[in-house]
DNA sequence: ATAATTTGGTTTATATAATAAACTGGTTTA
DNA sequence: TAAACCAGTTTATTATATAAACCAAATTAT
């Protein structure tokens, strides 16, 4: 009888989730290329990267790509680790003995 | 490469997620039984209930126990199927291709 | 040339949600 | 009979997700 382990709250929200589940498999992303994967508005997706990165689980870089400024993700270890860790936790409340 | 779907808002919460994944595996459980798994305060489990059963996820009967008032929640059909529509959608988002 | 539109965002505001605190109505226990 | 307890509900507070409004620079259209 396992009982419900905490879900992160950082994870435990779709659009972060999407961004962290994108930086996973891609390692690196830019806001666009999140933009359109996830189909949220701008101002969300700003809103999370901005969590996701206070917290840690993602790196932020902000620089100026061709002729407009770009803003480039990628997962850190402890983001890597977090989500490993909210999966093994989620698996209790999905898969119920 | 997988587009993120909808995960549902009504189970992507900690509490009712809990609540479901109880239900699903004991297909009838009380309050006090609820309380005591999810370790929820009384007042948070009786809202979520409540929204659970608005929707039609689970069906609650209100009774006399032996002395007390028993709150008796089973999971519907429709519960059963939009949980496991969620565990599907989720999964999108857990294991990235 | 300059006005309108687009790009890549940020900031601010709003609606919704989760949670806790306070309350109720009956029941044991002291 | 008063205090503590059980099983909840209702109300209030806080936090969160999301959208709407905004901004500066670049591009396109007139």
């Amino acid at each position: 009888m396992t009982p419900f382990k905490e879900l992160d709250p950082l994870l435990h929200s779709q659009l972060r989730l999407a961004i962290m589940s994108i930086l996973i498999s891609v390692d690196r992303a830019d806001f666009t290329y999140l933009r359109e994967k996830t189909e949220a508005t701008a101002g969300n997706l700003s809103v999370q990267i901005g969590k996701l990165k206070d917290a840690g689980y993602i790196s932020v870089s902000k620089s100026f790509g061709e002729s407009y400024p770009q803003t480039m993700c990628s997962i850190t270890d402890m983001g890597r680790k977090r989500f490993a860790e909210y999966v093994a936790a989620l698996n209790d409340y999905l898969k119920p003995e």
